[in-house]
Formats: structure tokens, sequence, C-alpha cells
RNA sequence: GGGGUGGUAGUUCAGUUGGUUAGAACGCCGGCCUGUCAAGCCGGAGGCCGCGGGUUCAAGUCCCGUCCAUCCCGCCA
């Protein structure tokens, strides 16, 4: 039906008649010449109709409209001095028409197929067959094919294999909700859509399979956020005979190449690595944005000795006092801190102190602190004139969480968030457990099958269990995990882990966690017994794809990632999916709905 | 489950102190127009003001409830 895709049109082709087909982005009826921009995958050319051409052509022209699918048969020309457009890559030449076909028209539009739309989200889903029309979006796709592929070269070419593993699997306890689906053949049973398929890729490498991987769609029954769907995408891998640092340094080449490849960025520096508790020491958080500094520091040691017994009382049950350097910002009125102070105890903290350093500190929490307290703290956070500092007093994980967020915030106000630069972070030596202080017990941080550090695995293995929960402050909360997460500009968008290949260890990291022998065998029972059949030491990790194409694209939610997203209730509003099904099919699958209206 | 913001024409929005016939831009329809590319000019159609209650002589506007969208908290091994 063409010859040429519209955006490859140019001036070699000039003096040549082509055929092309496309979308009408945009017509220009001047009541003479008619000027239709078409618009394919690759690019918008301008087609001249003109009426000394062909009259009854020209006539044709006049009834086309935005968005006609049409295919025009034309000679390719010079546009005439000084009517070149440079602001497409076409500009130079135009199509002048002899012939036009109309392959089917289209009604008037719910929005406009540009790429500056303001539609509501919830309109450009419904009609995601246009919003997918628009450059911009179509751009973001084929990155997520570019980097799609670029991780499937890498890793063919490491030796990986690309095997599927069961979306019908089996309901875990641990993690997030499951999406059920209910067994016709077994009534009253269910499967659950995987999570991820960590269980089958760690059963493939007792299976000898060696290297795995698969770009596998995983599924979490939570609440969605800007970057997270309930149905989302990993880059999945798992191999045999390795350590921690042969995947990390694999994985750090492969992303690099991903880059390349999907958006042209060459990543030259190594990734930053930074162990769990300098994380939380430096940045307060787990998935630290090292686009910018504005480092937290710890300033507990100095204020024990002044007499504000804010701090005072903070420390004396066993709180922190931290804080950050907001760069230049002593120029911040009272209202400023005011509202500052509202959004800082919106994240949970009971309050924020300020000092601006203005020739001497000025802070109306000043006359607690003597001047060699205040000389000490100035130059704790290398504070120069006109800096502001902010301090949040409170339990450690509190201050922790709200100083990485005011951080964040600090970061976006003081505009040192630049475009198109990545900062990537390997965390490491995460603990393994995490204390649920809800339900009293110890949880694995990561998931339950990875492996303690092997400097503290007699700690794992002799810790009293009778003492359980006691331990919550014991030893059994420094115990670190194999475990490592990949951060970029402050999101986490991969985590993985050694994992335990061994049956006594796995046995007793399930009685740690307090699950019984007998649930262990329930839910993981193929696992544990895989394992006593000469499981190989092994490890993983997973990317999310989503998140990381969202970041090279530029993109702000993964929604724009993804061809089909859901809205934030988890709904499809293209399918309008989810939906009530028939009583017949209920009946079928035994099950009788209690819904209470 | 909780908090913030929003919902008025096809779309994006404005709408004063509650007061006559709810406006603008773009889009759509018709006409004019031979070099535009955000084309231009003239004319026209188009509204359950998210939905349901209430207050009032009178509600887009005030009150209560509810639904939807979005951002966040909880949640997400």
């Amino acid at each position: 039906m063409r010859t040429h895709a519209c955006g490859d049109v140019g001036v070699q082709d000039t003096g040549t008649t082509i055929r092309i087909a496309g979308w009408t982005n945009k017509w220009r009826d001047h009541g003479g010449v008619v000027f239709i921009d078409l618009r394919d995958r690759s690019g918008i050319v301008q087609v001249v109709f003109s009426p000394e051409i062909d009259a009854e052509l020209h006539k044709a022209a006049h009834r086309i409209r935005n968005e006609f699918v049409i295919q025009v048969e034309g000679e390719v020309r010079h546009r005439p001095e000084g009517t070149a457009n440079p602001s497409i890559p076409t500009g130079q030449v135009e199509v002048i028409a002899k012939k036009i076909v109309v392959l089917n028209e289209c009604k008037a539009l719910p929005f406009m197929v540009d790429d500056e739309t303001d539609a509501s989200e919830h309109l450009r889903y419904k009609h995601r067959y246009l919003d997918l029309r628009r450059p911009v979006i179509q751009k973001n796709i084929i990155i997520r094919h570019k980097a799609a592929r670029a991780f499937r070269e890498y890793l063919d070419g490491k030796g990986f294999l690309e095997i599927e593993t069961p979306m019908l699997t089996k309901s875990t306890p641990e993690g997030a909700r499951d999406y059920l689906v209910p067994s016709r053949t077994n009534p009253g049973h269910f499967f659950a859509l995987p999570q991820s398929p960590q269980i089958f890729k760690q059963i493939l490498m007792v299976s000898g399979l060696e290297r795995y991987y698969q770009i596998v769609k995983c599924f979490r029954d939570e609440d969605l956020r800007a970057d997270r769907q309930p149905e989302f995408t990993q880059v999945d891998l798992e191999m045999s005979f390795i350590k921690r640092e042969d995947i990390m340094a694999l994985i750090e080449e492969m992303i690099k190449k991903a880059f390349s490849d999907a958006i042209g960025v060459e990543i030259t520096e190594h990734f930053a690595k930074l162990t769990y508790h300098e994380a939380m020491d430096r940045y307060g958080c787990d998935k630290p944005d090292l686009r910018f500094g504005l480092e937290l520091k710890n300033v507990s040691d100095i204020v024990k000795d002044s007499s504000f017994n804010v701090f005072l009382d903070t420390l004396s049950k066993g709180g922190i006092i931290k804080g950050l350097n907001a760069k230049g910002l002593a120029g911040y009125s009272r209202k400023d801190l005011d509202d500052l102070t509202r959004e800082v105890q919106g994240f949970g903290a009971k309050g924020m102190a300020w000092m601006k350093v203005k020739g001497v500190v000025e802070s109306p929490i000043a006359k607690f602190f003597s001047e060699d307290t205040l000389k000490a703290l100035v130059k704790r956070f290398d504070a120069e004139e006109g800096d502001l500092l902010l301090f949040v007093a409170d339990k450690e994980n509190v201050a922790n969480d709200c100083l990485a967020r005011l951080r964040n915030e600090m970061g976006r106000r003081l505009d040192l968030i630049k475009g198109g630069v990545y900062r990537f972070a390997w965390i490491t030596d995460f603990p393994l457990f995490e204390w649920n202080e809800d339900e009293k017990r110890f949880e694995a941080m990561h998931h339950p099958f990875t492996s303690p550090m092997e400097e503290d695995l007699e700690r794992f293995m002799s810790v009293e269990t009778s003492e359980l929960p006691s331990f919550r402050a014991s030893e059994l909360a420094s115990v670190r995990a194999q475990a490592y997460d990949i951060v970029l500009n402050g999101y986490e968008i991969g985590g993985g882990s050694i994992r335990i290949h061994k049956k006594e260890l796995q046995d007793r990291m399930f009685q740690l966690l307090n699950i019984g022998p007998e649930e262990a065998n329930e839910k993981f029972g193929f696992l544990l017994e895989a394992l006593e059949y000469g499981a190989p030491p092994h490890g993983g990790i997973a990317l999310g794809l989503d998140r990381l194409v969202m970041i090279m694209a530029g993109a702000s939610s993964i929604r724009d990632v993804i061809a089909f997203p859901k809205t934030q209730k988890a709904v499809c509003p293209l399918s309008n999916a989810p939906s009530p099904v028939d009583q017949k099919q209920l009946k079928e699958l035994g099950i009788k709905l209690d819904i209470v209206e």
C-alpha cells in the first residue's frame, strides 16, 4: 500500500512518485490549495492538493478531516522558496498529491491527537487507541521495546535461557495480597497469579538450567501509586554458582547497555555502593536520590549539651536528632518555615526546628544553645552565611523517614534535580529481618529464601528461639542478608539476593519467622523438597521494567510507559474490566457472592 | 481505610455577595479564502453545572451524603 514511511520522505526522493498512507494529523484548507499533514509511526509529511492538478482530486481533499486514514500517491518536491518548515524533519519537502484514497473516516474526536494534550487521564485511557497515536506516547512505547530487546540480547549473550513459568500458581502467605483465580475443575480451590516467579526460578536452578531469565508479568493486589500498577513487568533472572558481586557486575553492564540502546545515553561511571546502614544514616531511606547532596547529619552528640527540652526528652527516650542544610534558604520567611513545618508534620514528625545562619545563628531556639554548641552545629553541616538548618527530633525511624522526604522536597525546591542525569546505587547488607510491631514478630525484609551473610551465619543459627519475640532489639536484628537493591534517581528499580540452598538453613529461617513445619510444607513444600536433591548455590534479581522505562522516558508515572494502564481504582477504562459475570459462570465455579450493600 | 486537589459545552477552563437567557478558547458543522504549517475571516450548533438529598422566594455557587479521577499515607516479603 505504500512505498515510503511519512517520516522517511526527504530531499533524496525529490522528483520521484511515491505512495504513502497514514492519519490526517492536521488539515489546512485555503479554498484553493489544501494542505494535509499526513502522520504514520515514523513521522509527519506535508501533502499538497492543488486545484490545477486535478479538480476532482482537489474536491476530495476538501472532505478530509482530522484522523481520516488516507492513502496518497504523489510526487515529492522541494518546497517553494521560503515555505520550508524547520520544525519537522521532513520540512524541506512536500508531496504533490496525484491520487487520494480515503481508507477510513473518523468521527469527531473526544480529544485532539497531539503531543500536548491536556485531556484527563481517564478520558485518554478510555480512548487509549487515540492516546497511543500521540508521538510522545509512541516514543515511550518504543523506548520500552528497545530496553526489553537490549535485556534479551544481553542475557542471551551471557548464556541465559528464556523460560516461562506458570501464571496459574499457588497462593503464598507472606507478602502482598494475591489475585485469585477460581479452579472450575477443583471447586473451592484457587490459583493465585504470581507476585513474582520466585520459587519457580529457584527450582529451575535446582533443575540444572543454571541461567534463567524472563520478562514477565507479576501481579499484586495492593493500592496503586504513580509508580505502582496491579500488573507490572519484571526483568527476572537467576544464576547458579555465583556470588553477590557477580550478579551486581552483570546487572550493571546490562543496564548500561539498555540505556545506550533505548535512549542513547552512555552511563560511564560505576554504580555507587552503599550499605543499608550508610544509606539510612546519610539519606534516611534505602532508596536515596543521589542526584543531589543535602545529606542528613546526626547531631545528637552535639545537642545533648543544650538546654532545649524537646531535644533532651527525645534523647532520653532513645530517639535521635538529625537535620539537613537547606543551602542558601536563610531568606525563608516565618510563614515559609511554618508551612514547611506543617508539611514535615504531615510526614509523621512531631515538629521541625530551624536555624538560619545569618552572621550569628538566628532561631527561636538559639537561646537554649551555647555559642560553642551553635558553632559545632554550623560546622557539622558545613554551613555558610545564608544557609538554613532544619532539624527533626524523634525515634530513629521516624526522624529518618521525615528527613528523607524533607530532603527530596528541598532538592526539588532548590532545583537540584536536573533532567537527563542518572545516578545509580546498589544498596547492600540489608537486615535479614524486620520487626512487625503489629503482629509482634519478625518478618523477612526481602523474602524468606534470602541467605544470611556468611559473617552473620553463626548468630543466625544460635539465637535461642525460646526467647522469641523478646529479641526485637537483640542479635537477630543485626543479622544481615545477602540482599541487594538497585536504586536510580530515588526509585527502587530492582532487588535480589543470594538464596538459601541448604534445607537446614531454610528450615531455620521458617522457624525464626514463626512459620511452623506444617505451614512451611503446605506453602513451599515443593521448594523445600527440591533443596534436598542437590540444590546448587544460586541467586538472582528482578528489575522493575516499568519504572526503569519510566525514568528512561522522563515520564512521571509508569502509566505513561504501559500500553493499557489501569486507574487508581485498578480498573481499565478501555475495556471496563473488572465487571460482573453471569450467574452461570459463578455456578460452574461453585461461587456464591456475599456482597453487603 | 485516611488526607489533599479536582469534577461546568466534545476538550481545557472562567463563572463575583446565592439573583434575568451559564461564558471563553480550542474542537465540531456551514460559508469565504491558492503557500499554510497553532493558517485566517464570517456564521452556527452544542450544557442533567458528576449523582442524590437539604437550606432558600431563588443554588453551578451554601450544607450533608455519595460516585469518579489524581497525588499522598496506610498497604506493597
